[in-house]
DNA sequence: CAGGATCCCAGATGATACTG
DNA sequence: CAGTATCATCTGGGATCCTG
């Protein structure tokens, strides 16, 4: 298959939490996977600015397979992250947009990934000295 | 192997950006992806209350296997996230810490760890319609 | 105790071909 | 155009055994 539209993301054996206090780490981290999710990344910035088409999505994302670029909206339709709106026209046309919900979800995404641009550098750095220290 | 210490995250071709106005992606999502890692998550949590030894954390986080770990922590050294001490005693003792890169890490993923917490019952409602407008 | 080395399978992903 | 279906591959990750 390889079809199924629940991926595996987390599903930690919901008997036991790592730690009392952090009860609420499965669900957490289930969305966090989602977010850090390579191409849901990119669909959620290519949406940023208004609806979007499937092909062109999948222009705009170089590199994004049709497959997962499907598996990928299906994922975020799911979680009610974004709307897919089908125009019975011939040839047939396909909207996507964000909802509420996953206009919401951009703005933590935002400042995670301004974190991440402003100590690019710093990880980088420390990447090649680890890499080096050890054989590259 | 699946032993590399470097693990695939983003490598889109660097030969084009999917969108000139996210020139950052790139760096973004391979932090993003970090982030987005299942046990990353939970050992960078783990760890926000000081210091933590290898089987402390094992026990901690219900689930994880010796290897996992072993990468994870690995993978948080290598970008300069977290420090590995050894004390080099009989039997050996080694301690994980996060850095000051990984504490200052700490602010963004609680930030979305928030937003995930506050939104965890319209996605799952959101899932739930969805499972079944299909076929469960 | 900490972790390296192996074996191995399920699931994630790509490539390709077909369709409403 | 926007997918679905299928096949092939490749990798993550668990289980297990071994060692300083």
């Amino acid at each position: 298959m390889g079809t199924s539209l629940k991926p595996a993301h987390i599903d930690l054996p919901a008997t036991q939490m790592p730690d009392p206090n952090h009860a609420d780490c499965r669900g957490v981290a289930s969305i966090l996977s989602r977010v850090g999710d390579k191409w849901t990344v990119f669909v959620i910035m290519m949406l940023s600015d208004g609806p979007k088409r499937f092909n062109e999505l999948k222009r705009m994302i170089n590199g994004i397979s049709q497959r997962m670029l499907t598996l990928t909206l299906r994922g975020l339709e799911r979680d009610g992250l974004v709307t897919r709106t089908i125009f019975p026209t011939i040839p047939p046309r396909v909207d996507y947009e964000l909802t509420d919900l996953g206009r919401g979800l951009q703005q933590p995404v935002v400042a995670l990934g301004q974190w991440a641009v402003e100590h690019q550098q710093q990880i980088a750095a420390a990447r090649a000295r680890f890499d080096e220290r050890n054989g590259g």
